[in-house]
RNA sequence: GGCCCGAUGGUCAAGCGGUUAAGACACCACCCUUUCACGGUGGUAUCCCGGGUUCGAUUCCCGGUCGGGUCACCA
């Protein structure tokens, strides 16, 4: 067989060769020991969890290294191509704050290792395959849909390994004159990568999270050009990977079934693989049962579902983390300030098995990340979001900066922050009776409160209110109050001797809590008195008076 | 079905031949407290099963079981 004759049939334009591809993308100068990964994600216009997961660890890798983290395309498969699918990952990974150094952009790509998307690298794609068929070791195959449903059955039924291998690779050694004709017939083919592997031979990969992987060798002649000439994820990842200069290859563990292929693939050119690490996948319950999380079964994966929920990416960010690397929250909880880029991300430190995604301890995860956060932050963040999701809620915030932000500090800035938001989206309930246009009061007055003593006590409190009142002097008006009709001033006293008492100053101050907040629940009750101010608080007492 | 990966409390997990088997979340109780939130103290609860190896296995080896993944011109 005549390869070169082949080669150029197939190939009719292509003449550069891979050394030359070797000289235009030159291995990367950079200091030892730097990484060079990447996020290579489809343009499916949908970016979950998993996509994120893999990406923090593929920047930190690189980051904290001093190399390149970078961005390429995987748009060979058309069908699944969403128009805007570039721009919704593009979006994802700046709100997160993961950088890339090179790759595609909006604008175009950015990087000399480019072009970054995998559509626009054909030529690169052809140059190699090209090669291969020179070398014998990859050839077109004409084979159909219906011919290889057939070919499939036939190895169900023999109870076979499927795919194109061995006898099944019927055009595997199909003459010079056959394969012209069909192609002058026009024909489609794919091109197949020719396997001299067994099955019975195993191949050693060493994974970086995993240890060392042995694997039956690959005995497939995979597809590694589609009919329309655009490469399996297989070859361009391959090529790619080579020519783009990556370092660590950082995916999920689905991929480990296929490394054969890619070790074999890569040797075929005569090139080193990069490093491999396989990270776990991440579950979910379903019913009783653990699974992979799924894209079209799992829409609340979406980041999207995440943004609207209102979680922090901060957040987010910091759980998987946690996921990613067991040792994250030990060192949070040393270093509560620092900024994430300081955790020294460690591969060691990945784990194997799957984990549950688990919605609580993001929340816990949550709440701390957004305590730490200033009020104006806050007030930023609650902002934009209900920009996005809550138009109304939004207009009353900008109304009037100072007073959210005043509210956004109670209890904040001290060493043991309240941590009543786990998400933007709580602010609205948590704030709403602050503000007038979302104020719906219920007043469950507490048992030992009557209707008529609850409007006294707001009748006497009105009296005796004096807004300058600082937080001590404030309380003991209502011990004095609360000693005035009968009820303990002191819960000491009370708890003591509870028979001695009508009641007790909580329940005098729940009475006062009810008609400034109009529920049960509210921060310090002085410190909201303060911001609401005096014309706001004596309208809540004389309406909740009234109401009573 | 073949092949591969995995298995420590409800969840995430440390552990890497000898431990009272860390810690976090969740849950429960108590404390603090004018409510809530925070914080504090304590508690319930774990090494999948069976064989080896060993003076000794959660840890190493082999089976099994269970869970997951993969067997495309999708990635």
């Amino acid at each position: 067989m005549d390869f070169t004759a082949l080669a150029d049939l197939l190939f009719p334009g292509v003449t550069a060769t891979p050394a030359q591809l070797e000289e235009k993308y030159p291995p990367r100068a950079l200091p030892e020991g730097a990484k060079v990964t990447r996020m290579a994600p489809s343009p499916t216009g949908f970016m979950h969890l998993g996509n994120l997961f893999g990406a923090i660890a593929d920047e930190r890798l690189a980051h904290q290294s001093a190399g390149v983290f970078y961005l390429r395309i995987e748009d060979t498969d058309q069908k699944r191509e969403v128009s805007g699918g570039v721009e919704t990952i593009l979006n994802v990974f700046s709100d997160y704050g993961l950088l890339f150094d090179e790759g595609a952009t909006l604008a175009g790509d950015a990087g000399a290792y480019g072009p970054y998307r995998q559509r626009q690298r054909a030529d690169i794609y052809h140059i190699c395959a090209r090669w291969l068929v020179e070398q014998g070791a990859a050839y077109p195959c004409f084979m159909t849909e219906a011919e290889l449903a057939a070919m499939r059955d036939e190895q169900a039924s023999q109870k076979l390994n499927f795919g194109c291998y061995g006898q099944f690779a019927r055009y595997r050694d199909a003459a010079l004159v056959e394969i012209k004709e069909r192609l002058a017939a026009g024909q489609p083919y794919v091109v197949r990568y020719r396997s001299e592997g067994s099955i019975m031979n195993r191949v050693k990969v060493t994974d970086l999270v995993r240890g060392v992987l042995e694997l039956p060798e690959n005995d497939q002649d995979v597809v590694i050009l589609k009919t329309d000439g655009i490469p399996t994820y297989h070859f361009a990842h391959v090529v790619d990977d080579h020519f783009m200069r990556t370092s660590h290859v950082v995916r999920g563990e689905e991929w480990i079934a296929t490394l054969p292929i890619h070790m074999q693939l890569f040797g075929a050119m005569g090139w080193r693989a990069p490093k491999y690490l396989h990270t776990a996948q991440l579950m979910k319950q379903d019913g009783g049962a653990k699974r992979k999380l799924s894209k079209r079964k799992d829409p609340e994966l979406a980041l999207e579902y995440y943004k609207e929920k209102g979680y922090s990416v901060a957040a987010v960010k910091e759980y998987l983390l946690s996921l990613l690397n067991s040792n994250f929250e030990e060192w949070r909880q040393a270093n509560p300030e620092k900024p994430l880029e300081d955790f020294p991300f460690s591969i060691k430190k990945m784990g194997t098995s799957g984990a549950l995604f688990d919605t609580d301890k993001l929340d816990d995860v949550s709440r701390g990340v957004l305590c730490r956060l200033t009020a104006d932050e806050v007030y930023d963040a609650v902002l934009g979001w209900a920009l996005a999701y809550d138009s109304p809620f939004a207009a009353l915030l900008e109304k009037d900066r100072a007073y959210a932000v005043r509210i956004f500090s109670i209890g904040r800035a001290c060493p043991k922050p309240r941590k009543d938001l786990t998400v933007w989206s709580d602010a609205k309930d948590y704030m709403g009776f602050f503000y007038e246009e979302l104020f719906q009061p219920e007043y469950p007055l507490p048992e030992a409160v009557t209707p008529a003593l609850a409007k006294e006590i707001l009748a006497t409190y009105r009296d005796i209110y004096q807004p300058a009142d600082d937080q001590t002097a404030w309380f003991e008006k209502i011990k004095g109050l609360a000693e005035g009709i009968g009820f303990a001033g002191n819960m000491k006293d009370w708890r003591q001797n509870p028979e001695k008492y009508c009641g007790n100053v909580g329940d005098v101050s729940m009475v006062l809590r009810l008609a400034v907040t109009g529920r049960q629940q509210s921060p310090d009750l002085w410190e909201v008195m303060q911001i609401m101010g005096a014309d706001r608080v004596n309208a809540r007492l004389l309406q909740a008076e009234a109401a009573f």
